[in-house]
DNA sequence: GTTTAATTGTGAATTCTATCACAATCTATT
DNA sequence: AATAGATTGTGATAGAATTCACAATTAAAC
């Protein structure tokens, strides 16, 4: 039985990134089909977790066999939006927006950087990597002119909060911060946080915590 | 009553960077006090969930009043380790690690880049930044002598997964993963990983799969 | 064709997290 | 020093996510 979009745990969905990496992996291995137990194996995840997490889109599996690798992967790259090209904006073209900026990974993953916006009069109105640099105050009009459906987020700490909200107001449904800021914001919203500093801190707190 | 370590939700471990975070933000704005609906309400937070969060390591509330700011970052600093300074090494000098290896907030937050590892010759044998940069073959000997705790990896996603067995084989007990591998781990070590790949499959996945 | 081995899909049980709701207690005011 | 108002800390409750465990099914071997 397929489970309604609704009642998917939201953690299903971050593994499904995951499952679909494993895929792709295995199928440049060769392989045809690939069991729930080795899925697991190669990402620290229990074969009923991993059945579990597939078995809410459909009954993809082979009893016996396993799952049809590249069927699973067509199937996971709808499920996900990977279907389509997504419109991506980042904010920020200093050293991190600049490396993200010039990522192969985001394209080739569907992810199209159109656009870069910055404040800074020695980087805005160029191109940086083929990308048009505009100013933020130029937001409105180029994401209604480039449909821009994502951002990225990574201009300094302090300048995050009212960037996201210029964001949020331009009708930018999607966000990814990477900055250390943490912004309330309305349901129909999506957005995700980086926090390198707060990962960092846990694994500290583990290193500490624990007797090794 | 105090919980003892082992029984700290894994949760909470994950969200005490963000309390901290608020706590300094509302030292600067001039505040001796926040209450947890305060603190909840920059973060997205229940005010139940913070106290919970907190009351783990200990009664550091008034009521009526709420938490001492400049007693909780203490606190917090303290139970997550930023109490002596980290040595981490960045692995890779790309783009991404470059841009690590010249982020300022690292140092700020007591995790200071002491090493980098590349295997490219160009860049080995030189400093960047005035970080030495290694050979990857030196990673044991380098690691011993400088002693090393955290990496992080931003080398490409090929080699990650032989790159990451040889930071656990030098001991280093703490591994901060920037690429997609995702390499399965002994208990007594702590990675994490951060997964640009995913976090925008995720955004993709919820836009697609909400009605809006 | 029959048997054996492998593997799925999933209810039930368990474990882990978050929220509720309120007595206890402190502050601030008069 | 009495009162009103705010806020904590936490046991009880509800909710989510994970794991267990096994019947059902298919593949592969003989
Ligand atoms: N550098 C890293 O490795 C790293 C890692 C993790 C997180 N971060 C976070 O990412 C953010 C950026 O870091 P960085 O090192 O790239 O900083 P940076 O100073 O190199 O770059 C910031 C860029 O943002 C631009 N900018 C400033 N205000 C702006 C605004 N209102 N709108 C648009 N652009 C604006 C600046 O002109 C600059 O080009 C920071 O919040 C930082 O905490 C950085
Ligand atoms: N660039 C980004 O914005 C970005 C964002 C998220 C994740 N990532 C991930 O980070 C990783 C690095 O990305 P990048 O864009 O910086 O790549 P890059 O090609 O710019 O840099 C990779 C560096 O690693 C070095 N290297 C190669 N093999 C090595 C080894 N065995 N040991 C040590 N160093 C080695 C190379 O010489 C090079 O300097 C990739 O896995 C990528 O998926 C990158």
């Amino acid at each position: 039985m397929v489970n309604t979009l609704r009642t998917i745990p939201l953690f299903t969905v971050e593994r499904l990134s995951i499952y679909l990496r494993t895929f792709r992996e295995s199928l440049v291995e060769g392989m045809d089909f690939i069991s729930s137990t080795e899925i697991g194996k190669r990402n620290d995840f229990t074969a009923a977790q991993v059945r579990k997490d597939l078995s809410c889109f459909g009954n993809f599996g082979i009893k016996g066999k396993g799952y049809n690798i590249s069927e699973l992967i067509n199937t996971l790259e709808t499920i996900l939006g990977l279907d389509r090209e997504w419109k991506v904006a980042i904010f920020g073209l200093g050293k991190l927006g600049g490396a993200l900026a010039s990522y192969k990974g985001l394209k080739n993953a569907r992810f199209n950087v159109v656009a870069i916006f910055d404040v800074d009069p020695k980087k805005v109105d160029k191109t940086y990597k083929n990308i048009p640099v505009y100013h933020s105050d130029m937001l409105k009009k180029v994401v209604r002119e480039k449909k821009i459906q994502i951002a990225i987020v990574a201009v300094p700490t302090d300048s995050a909060k009212a960037t996201i909200q210029r964001i949020l107001d331009a009708g930018i449904e999607g966000i990814l911060n990477f900055t250390e800021a943490r912004v309330p914001y309305p349901d129909e919203y999506i957005m995700k946080n980086i926090n390198l500093a707060g990962e960092l801190e846990s694994i500290s707190y583990y290193l500490i915590h624990s007797d090794r």
